[in-house]
DNA sequence: ATATATATACCCCATTATGGGGTAAATCAT
DNA sequence: ATGATTTACCCCATAATGGGGTATATATAT
């Protein structure tokens, strides 16, 4: 592994420091810019390109997950990086919805950073086991869902953008039936319209 | 860390056998059952009750992607590793869906499969590198969409199944105006109507 | 065996939403 | 300053929606 360029915008100083001299001393890796908050950062990116840029969530002035799609406009290519105390599944999400590479807790040992430097590069997305854990669970649906089987299948048509005609003819059923099964729907989420059953659903993960 | 007992499903001799040896060599944990089909692991599976199933996907009989939702009906508590030779986004996304925990390549060396054992036991989501990747991905927006930002917006609120009526009140600008939006949309991707616009967009992750 | 849930299908009705067409002005960004 | 974006108005016919009632066959569970 060659030498990586590497950033770090982290506000507090004692964690910044540690990071940079850990990875500085156990890897080949250099800090290349050490940064209090975005703001700062954004002064030097374009001429510093770093590879990689370490990016904290709790920042002064604009937070880490507004931050990425700044730092991705300047820098496209740029791999990033967050090291967050926070493992909730809206900020995992968030960031890496914006365009974050990878996605590690505080307490990671600096061997740990270190490799998810190394895993970036190589196209990898390192993440700590639990945000794995999150990442998944949110492509998983619920178990409890009130809804039928054939209900769950319909409301994922509806919620596809399809009419109750082009759901009746591709799942061979009468409109009627569609119908039917969609009046259960609302009764049994308790709703009156399409987008409120499927803001129901999808919150619930019922589809 | 206490002993996990481990069942391995899998077609080729060589490797179901070479992860059973190293598995019982180098970690604690148990190897109570080996199969070579989902048929044959499902008549014992209930009685068995592994705390880990490693399942490979390219199975005779039932796939392993079409085994997982069978497996967890029978063992809902039991976790699913995937190990298999693939790293398309469709099977690494579907096998999540279905309810595995983790997802390794069959390149994987002997100690990641046995502390990806560990991992799902702890409530992790161990992932290879380029799966862990791919995922991340799935997560993220295409950045070269021909839509607007404005565009975009109108378009999720579309696909979340509101009306222009409704999209028009929460966005408060008039219908009128989501109408033309909704008319370029479809002009851009082609398409007449919202199904497609939804079905394209998702698609190229333009939403 | 009997109750509950599921999947199917038909009828009525009024209201709302959609897609296609044309046009245009103000603002934003390259 | 040229093209893209965002805003908004007009016309029109057709399609889709939501609410109501009813019914039957099959599964699943207690």
């Amino acid at each position: 592994m060659n030498s990586v360029r590497v950033c770090i915008i982290e506000d507090d100083e004692l964690i910044r420091d540690s990071y940079a001299f850990l990875i500085e001393k156990k890897s080949t890796h250099k800090i290349i810019g050490m940064y209090v908050d975005y703001e700062e950062a954004e002064k030097d990116l374009y001429e510093l390109h770093p590879d990689v840029i370490l990016l904290d969530i709790e920042l002064p002035g604009k937070n880490g997950i507004d931050a990425i799609p700044s730092i991705k406009k300047i820098l496209p290519d740029t791999f990033i990086i967050i090291l967050s105390v926070f493992e909730t599944e809206d900020l995992i999400l968030k960031a890496l919805r914006n365009g974050a590479s990878g996605y590690l807790t505080k307490n990671s040992p600096s061997e740990k950073i270190i490799s998810a430097i190394e895993e970036v590069m190589e196209g990898g997305g390192p993440m700590s086991s639990s945000v794995a854990s999150l990442v998944i669970k949110a492509f998983q649906k619920n178990n409890n869902s009130p809804l039928s089987k054939r209900e769950i299948e319909i409301l994922e048509n509806f919620a596809a953008g399809k009419s109750r005609k082009r759901i009746a003819e591709e799942m061979f059923i009468d409109t009627e039936t569609v119908k039917t099964h969609l009046r259960n729907i609302y009764f049994k989420l308790d709703v009156h319209s399409k987008a409120d059953a499927i803001q129901i659903a999808r919150s619930k993960k019922f589809i």
